[in-house]
DNA sequence: GATGAATGAGTCTTCATTCAT
DNA sequence: GATGAATGAAGACTCATTCAT
């Protein structure tokens, strides 16, 4: 109970606040209604906490995408591909500083990084294998490596650089073109 | 000269050290053989710094990508496409940890983001107008949105996920492809 | 029950443990196989445990020191003063960390300083009267406690400065000189 | 200035206080009348001021003793006894409740009680080679070892035990008997 | 009696920043 | 301009103790 208080708190606090940094432990704490050293009987250290948060957002993340976009992995790419885009784009609206933030952290820890990473890259990979007849790249993993980044890289420029044109339909379509042209000739 | 000091010391520092946060003030201005009295009259703050430096990076990142591809500036897009790319990562592998240390800190701030990212984009807008007689996409300023974006968050991913394969050629085929499909048709 | 419990897991605790402090009641609770609750019932507080450690050990060292030297209270000084250096050192080899630590947490408690002490002296004191005759101090009660002193020094000597010298002859050999003549002219 | 002034900030928190633990960082500079942070300036951390202090304080006492029985170094052994035996007590009538701290901390640090006793034992095995030819035992060091020991036994016994009995007189003498009679035949 | 989650004051330590020299 | 000692708020974390169940 004061485990996933912990964690909300910590969402919460993220979401706010303009600047990157995981708030202090004793910041968590009273947000969450809880003392230190509650925190510490859920978590063994402030970077704990940052993982646990990494993890469930991942999967959080996860879990809307293919709630958006999973019921269409049995139809053409060709109509995936948008659908794809937008849910990725609607799982980054949510909580886009949180995200932010996430993001910002993980990028200096390599193993979180990758146990994020490797999980929704298998996905992809899966679903690539499925539609392999007529996707054009042969090698999947590294076709599933430039989607994936490409995929993320765009949205996190909408993201950080202007987020208001997060919802514009332009760089969507080029977006959608430049996964359109690669994977299917 | 004690201000390019203080940048010189910042830059090894970072480029040494294994997590990301940027060094303490003090610790900086030992290094750099300077006092901290000396630092702050040099920099208004900590954060001053770190703008110096991100300014500097980036426009050494640039001078050092034009003069690995610049020169094929007038070639076809088609041959200045892998030459871009190549250029790309050997501007990234030349100081990989401290890379990393300032698109990190830049994440949260989207003022600096802008001010370093928009001159690239720039430059790159400028060469697709050069060719845009064979340049498939119209509006130009979002394909160098995507371009860039996708060309580093490749590089990106290759960095901080496993910087030994940076060298690789697989990728950049990969990338190159990704490219020449979206923008030659 | 859960009273020995808990005093053994201390016990444990402060033999393994390399640096001297009393560990912490969660930890006790824990090793005891006992919540911390429970360590209450039986302990009015962390120096409780502390306090009943240290009255068990000093008589578990008393009765160690006379099942070895007691049978020859009865023999001529000179035959038990080496038997009781001997019975002193096997007394202190048994938990020689733990002793450390009582040593070490007594020392700034003179009440349970007095109350550990004083019936040990009384032994020595009741064995000088049995041997008055042969023995050249007439102040019992001064030389008792020098004599106590004294050796319990040199074994702490022995042990807090180089534990592995502790079996050596030489020193007691010396110490027995020490005593002999000035015990016994 | 402040290195010294933090010493004795501890020193005399030390000897004021009844319970044997070092005061806190906080606590230390407040009565120093500096910052925590200019405590971390001259000292790498709480132990390091332990250590200097114990360093410090054992220079202090071995000059006292020098400056109380040193003149009379060549004097015969059977004076030089009891005025060594009164200028230990003296020394440690000095700051017994700081002595006592010292000594407690000292005891789970084998590396500082060798550093602070080897010394101390080093002059007194030079005074007993001085006098090679009145002492009896022929295993100097041994003789040292225990020679210091006992000595600083018995008076940490009075000091310990029976603060207010460490003027006495008697005890002195009876010290005096146990040493003599070792050293001396 | 037993439990163990919760408490929160207190610990050591760091670090950006100032300012008298 | 340069120095670096001094500051002190803030940080992560510990731990003896309580109390509702």
């Amino acid at each position: 109970m004061s485990h996933d208080a912990v964690l909300e708190a910590t969402r919460r606090l993220l979401e706010e606040s303009t600047e990157g940094g995981l708030p202090s432990t004793n910041r968590i704490a009273r947000r969450a209604g809880v003392s230190v050293g509650t925190l510490y009987q859920y978590f063994d250290s402030r970077e704990a906490i940052l993982r646990a948060l990494v993890r469930e957002h991942s999967q959080e993340m996860s879990a809307l995408v293919v709630s958006h976009a999973g019921p269409l992995g049995l139809s053409a790419p060709r109509d995936v591909i948008p659908a794809f885009i937008d849910a990725m784009a609607a799982a980054h609206a949510v909580a886009p500083r949180l995200h932010l933030a996430l993001v910002r952290e993980t990028l200096s820890d390599p193993a979180l990084l990758a146990e994020v990473q490797d999980p929704a890259r298998a996905l992809v990979v899966g679903w690539l294998e499925l539609h392999r007849d007529v996707i054009r790249p042969k090698d999947l993993s590294a076709a599933a490596f430039l989607l994936t980044r490409s995929v993320e890289a765009a949205i996190h420029g909408q993201l950080f650089e202007d987020p208001a044109r997060l919802g514009d339909t332009s760089w969507r379509r080029e977006l959608c073109d430049l996964l359109v042209r690669y994977l299917l000739e």
